[in-house]
DNA sequence: CTGAAAGCGCTAACAT
DNA sequence: ATGTTAGCGCTTTCAG
C-alpha cells in the first residue's frame, strides 16, 4: 500500500546524464546558456526517467507557488460557482492552480481566509469581500507583494482591480421599465446585512458614493435613482430587507411587504432573492403578470421554466470571474502596472413575460 | 507598492527568544520536550514578531501540505458545488485546504489533473472518474502513498474509498411509482457517453455489474430494474440518450423521444436532464401532469418553483461531498485502513404534483 | 557553456 | 530540557 517510491530529483537526472545539477536545472528549467545538444540529452534523460520537478522546493527559492487564492461567500450559491469556474478556466489556461476558501459573508473567516492564504504562498488572490469597508487584511496582503483583485465588489479603501457589473444602471434600468409601464408601487427585496447597510434611506439623499456599497445596496441605488428620475416618490415599507443569504430569509421578507404594502410589481437583486419573492408570490396565490409584475436578477435556467418565463437583468456571471483572473494574472506577469482599475462588465436585461403595464 | 517586507523565521524568533531554533522548533511545533516557561515565552516572542510559519518550508521535510485535491467534471454544476462545498467545509474544519481541477468530463485532461496534484504534492484526491475503467492514473497515485476517494462513483478496477447513493434503488422506487400509477409507456432522458455505454440494451440481460457504471448508467439500469419487477417491456425508442453535459443536448433528446414515441410519463437522471426534459414538456406544449407525468432528479430549488411543482428524487448532494472528505482525511489521520470501502448514501422520494395515474 | 557551492526555512536526528 | 547540525530539492550567484 506505501509503496512512497523514490521519485528522481534533479540530482538523479544530472548524474544519469552525466553533468551537474545547474546544467540539468539549465536545461529543464529553460533558462541560462546551455547547448542545444546537452539540453536535449538531459531532457531526454529526465523523460525516461519520469522526472518531476519538486515545485515545492521551487516555490521555497522562489516565493512564488503558480497557485491563486479565491476567497467567496459561498462557492456552493450559482453566482459563484460560475464565476469560480471563469476563475478556474483562465487559471488553467495561465498556469495556476486555485485555492478556494469560502467564507459566508463573514468578515472573521475572509481574515483568517487570507492568512491562510499567505501562508500557503499563493501569487495572488480574487476575493468578494464580506465589507467593502473593512478591507485593510487585504491591503496588508498587497504591501506584502501578493496583488488582489476584488470580484464583484468594488472599494474606495482600497487600490486594487475590481470586476463588475455596472448594477445601478441595470437595476434603473429595470426599474424605469416597470416605471414606464405605469407602476408606482414597486417593491424590492433586497439584502442589507450590516447595521451602516441597514440605513438605506441614507441612500435617497445621495450622500454614499456607489462605487463604496456592496451590490445589493448598489441595487438598491438603482432603484432609488430611477425613482428619482421619474419623479416617483418611494414608500420606504416597499423595500423588503433580508438580513442573511437564505431563501427562507428573503421569501419572509418578500411575503411580509407584498401582503403589507401591495406593490403592482416586484424585483429581486440576485438569484436568492429572486427564488424567495417567487416563492412568495406564488405562495400568496398571486398570479403574475395579472395580479403582480415581476422582474428577477440573473438569468438562470429556472426563469425560463417558470410560468410565466420571466424577464430578468442578466449579468455575464462567468466573464467576471474570468477577467478578474485575467487581470490578476496579468498583473503577476508584469503586463499590468499602476492603480487598480475598475473594470465594469456590461449587463443585459432580457425581456419574456412577467411584466405587464398597469 | 513592492514592500515585500522581510517576515521573520524561526531564526528570528530564536534568537529573540535566546534559545535555539530547535527548541523554538518544538515550543510553536507543539511537539518533544520542553519546559512550560520557555514555551510560553517563546510563544509569546513570535506573536510579538507575527511569525508565521513558511508551510512551504515544512512540506518540502515532511512531504505533506495540508491539502486536498478535487477532480470534478464542472464546478458550475449545480451538484458539483454543492459537494464541493461538502468538502470544502469538512476540509476546514480538519485543516485542510483545497486545490480544485475541472475537467469536463475528459479523461486526459483527468490525468493531467492528477499529475498537476501530484506534482503540487497534495495529501490526498477526491475524484470523480470520468471513466470508471479507466483509472490507472489513480492506482499510480494511491501507489504513490496518496489515498484517493472517489466521489458520486465507483470502480471494481480500484480499491478505493467511494462515496455514492444508491441509484438504482432511488430510480428503480421512482419508476414503480410510475408504473404502479399505471404507466406503461415511461420514457426517460439519460446521459451515455461513451461508446461503452451506448450499448445499453447490455443492462437489460443483467451482464453488467451495477458498480462498473457511472450514475447515469446505474440510473438507466433502476428504471430497467424496475420494469422487469412488474413485467413490463421495455421499448427501447423511450430511452432518450444524449451524448454530452449540456441543457441543450438534453432538450434535443428528450423532445425528439417524447415527439415519437409518445410516453404518458418522463423521468430524467439528474439535474441537467431533468431541465431539458421539463423545457422539451413545455417546447411540446404539453401539461404536467395531465398529458405526461413526470419525475425529476435532485431537488433543487426550481423544481417547487415551477407548475406543478415536481416529484423528485433527492439524494443528500453536500452530505456525499463532507462524507467523501471525512473518508480520506481519517486515511491521512491513520483513522481508517484496510480496504476500500463503498460508502452509500440513502436518497428520498419526494412526492409532489407532477404524477398522476393513467 | 558548465560546475561548485551557498542557501531558501524548516524538521529531526543526534549530542549535550 | 536545550543546542548543533544535516539536509529536503531546488535555483542561482560566482568561478572556471
Amino acid at each position: 500500500m506505501s509503496g512512497e517510491q523514490h521519485h528522481p530529483t534533479l540530482h538523479d537526472v544530472a548524474r544519469a546524464a552525466g553533468v551537474s545539477v545547474s546544467t540539468t536545472s539549465r536545461a529543464l528549467g529553460n533558462y541560462g546558456r546551455i547547448s542545444q545538444r546537452t539540453r536535449a540529452h538531459i531532457r531526454w534523460i529526465a523523460d525516461e526517467l519520469g522526472y518531476r520537478p519538486n515545485v515545492i522546493a521551487r516555490s521555497m527559492i522562489t516565493g512564488k507557488t503558480q497557485s491563486l487564492g479565491v476567497v467567496c461567500a459561498d462557492l456552493s450559491s450559482p453566482f459563484f460557482a460560475e464565476a469560480l469556474r471563469g476563475v478556474s478556466d483562465l487559471a488553467k489556461e495561465r498556469g495556476y492552480s486555485i485555492l478556494i476558501v469560502n467564507t459566508d459573508e463573514d468578515l472573521k473567516a475572509e481574515q483568517d481566509a487570507i492568512t491562510l492564504l499567505r501562508d500557503k504562498l499563493v501569487d495572488g488572490v480574487i476575493v468578494a469581500p464580506a465589507d467593502v469597508q473593512c478591507v485593510e487584511h487585504l491591503a496588508r496582503l498587497q504591501r506584502d507583494g501578493r496583488p488582489v483583485v476584488l470580484l464583484d465588489r468594488t472599494s474606495h479603501a482600497l487600490e486594487a482591480d475590481s470586476v463588475t457589473v455596472d448594477d445601478v444602471a441595470a437595476v434603473a434600468r429595470a426599474t424605469s421599465h416597470l416605471l414606464d409601464a405605469g407602476h408606482r408601487r414597486i417593491g424590492i427585496v433586497t439584502e442589507l446585512r450590516t447595521a451602516r447597510e441597514s440605513n438605506w434611506l441614507a441612500l435617497l439623499t445621495g450622500g454614499v458614493g456607489r462605487t463604496a456599497l456592496n451590490p445589493s445596496s448598489r441595487r438598491l441605488l438603482g432603484y432609488i435613482q430611477a425613482h428619482q428620475q421619474h419623479g416617483v416618490e418611494i414608500d420606504p415599507d416597499l423595500v423588503a430587507r433580508t438580513g442573511d443569504t437564505t431563501v427562507a430569509s428573503a421569501l419572509a421578507a418578500a411575503r411580509e411587504m407584498i401582503e403589507s404594502s401591495s406593490p403592482t410589481a416586484v424585483m429581486s437583486v440576485d438569484n436568492t432573492t429572486s427564488v424567495g419573492a417567487f416563492s412568495a408570490i406564488r405562495e400568496l396565490g398571486l398570479s403574475v403578470p395579472a395580479d403582480v409584475s415581476f422582474v428577477a436578477f440573473d438569468n438562470l435556467d429556472w426563469t425560463t421554466l417558470v410560468t410565466p418565463p420571466l424577464t430578468v437583468v442578466e449579468q455575464p456571471v462567468y466573464e467576471i470571474g474570468r477577467r478578474a483572473a485575467t487581470a490578476l494574472t496579468d498583473r503577476l506577469a508584469g503586463e499590468r502596472d499602476g492603480a487598480g482599475e475598475e473594470i465594469l462588465l456590461e449587463t443585459r436585461f432580457v425581456e419574456r413575460d412577467s411584466v405587464a403595464a398597469v
